[in-house]
DNA sequence: GCAACTTTGTGCACACATTCACAAAGGCAT
DNA sequence: ATGCCTTTGTGAATGTGTGCACAAAGTTGC
């Protein structure tokens, strides 16, 4: 379930400040869910409440981790070192939960070699290379989108099964990779559009604005 | 609906290359999705298309951006000048499709009265006249987690109703206000969750090792 | 003008997610 | 021990989204 790692993330913040058992309706009013929802997807883990008492943090902590694969340490590589890609490299939410960056790549001369994070950044060329060195099963794009289908053709012919893409394209892939995009200028239009909607939804001369639009 | 913005950027990457009518079909490949899917997503915003023919892409792509309220500007905040707000002050994205951003902002003295992406960054404390001044209408969220909701708050104080959270916490707002949430790390973990699937699952010996973890 | 072809728009069935509501289960006080 | 209280886990109802499949509608060629 993709609802798990806010699950994780409600969790920690309770660990931290101490919280020995929480209730499914604590714990859903922190993840923003209802609580009979919680309790479902929790019961598909296995039955790890206590009736009349709750869960326990830590150990519904560690079955969550557990389930989503985080008790093991997962190999990333990032490719582009823009703006974006420096912004990824030291984004501390990655280590924190067992996601290890083995490399930053880059096509531009002028980016290779330099220190970002703690890395060094190396050519592009170095791909299949590092993919193959470091172990690498999960690869973020943060390209162009005119070099992301190219360059996502290559980390899948290296092995590479998943992918996380911030270029603004449609990937496509073979059966059995998997591609989730993150796109920014998208979430903003959805806002945009329930912004409108709020506002009084959009005018219906469009027609009209339609043709002075496409004659000016 | 939330895949219009993905149609609107297939639709203008076919007009780019001067194509003048689309059928449902290609665009639902270009697209990613069902083409059935797509004709009724289509149809909700009214009769667009030509049977026998297909979609007029001029005339779709602006039927589209009204619905989306891109025919107007929107001005944007963005608060919180680290890696990531750096990225986003800096993202083309944003402007080709409307969004106008009007300010940077940031706690940190250091930062303040930087010049980035043509910007200067202003202080924390200029939040609501900025708000006011500029007709901001969207928030950008991109803080550590901790300053994240008393900033929520401020600027839903101020009349903002929609704001894009990069923070790793669930924000609480009134009735009324749209939050989307674009958390880094839960994307790379769904992408975990996934890629331990194709490895075979997750161990069944998960109690003992949980003991083991605990008591270390 | 007519027939063959293409493509839209949508009714329908199905699958999946969500929420309610409650019985079963455990803890706690007396 | 016993009975009350709290909270889980889940059956059932409801809602939402998806995709097939086809009739209606429009185009093109003759």
């Amino acid at each position: 379930m993709a609802r798990l790692p806010i699950y994780l993330r409600a969790l920690s913040s309770l660990a931290e400040r101490g919280t020995a058992t929480v209730s499914s309706e604590e714990l859903a009013v922190a993840a923003g869910v209802n609580s009979a929802k919680l309790r479902k997807d929790l019961s598909h883990l296995g039955s790890y409440g206590t009736r009349g008492v709750g869960y326990e943090v830590e150990y519904l902590l560690y079955q969550i981790s557990r389930e989503l694969g985080l008790t093991q340490d997962w190999v990333v590589a990032i490719i582009g070192v823009g703006n974006l890609g420096r912004a990824l490299a030291g984004y501390g939410g990655f280590a924190s939960r067992g996601f290890r960056v083995a490399g930053l790549l880059d096509a531009d001369t002028a980016t290779v070699g330099q220190d970002i994070a703690g890395m060094t950044v190396q050519h592009i060329d170095e791909l299949e290379t590092m993919i193959k060195d470091h172990g690498v099963s999960i690869t973020v794009i943060a390209t162009p989108a005119s070099a992301a289908q190219s360059l996502c053709d290559r980390v899948v012919a290296a092995g590479v099964t998943s992918v996380l893409n911030f270029a603004p394209v449609v990937l496509s892939v073979p059966e059995g990779v998997d591609v989730r995009k993150v796109d920014l200028s998208i979430e903003l239009q959805i806002l945009a559009f329930h912004e409108q909607r709020k506002a009084g939804g959009p005018e219906e001369n469009g027609t009209s604005q339609y043709i002075e639009a496409v004659e000016a």
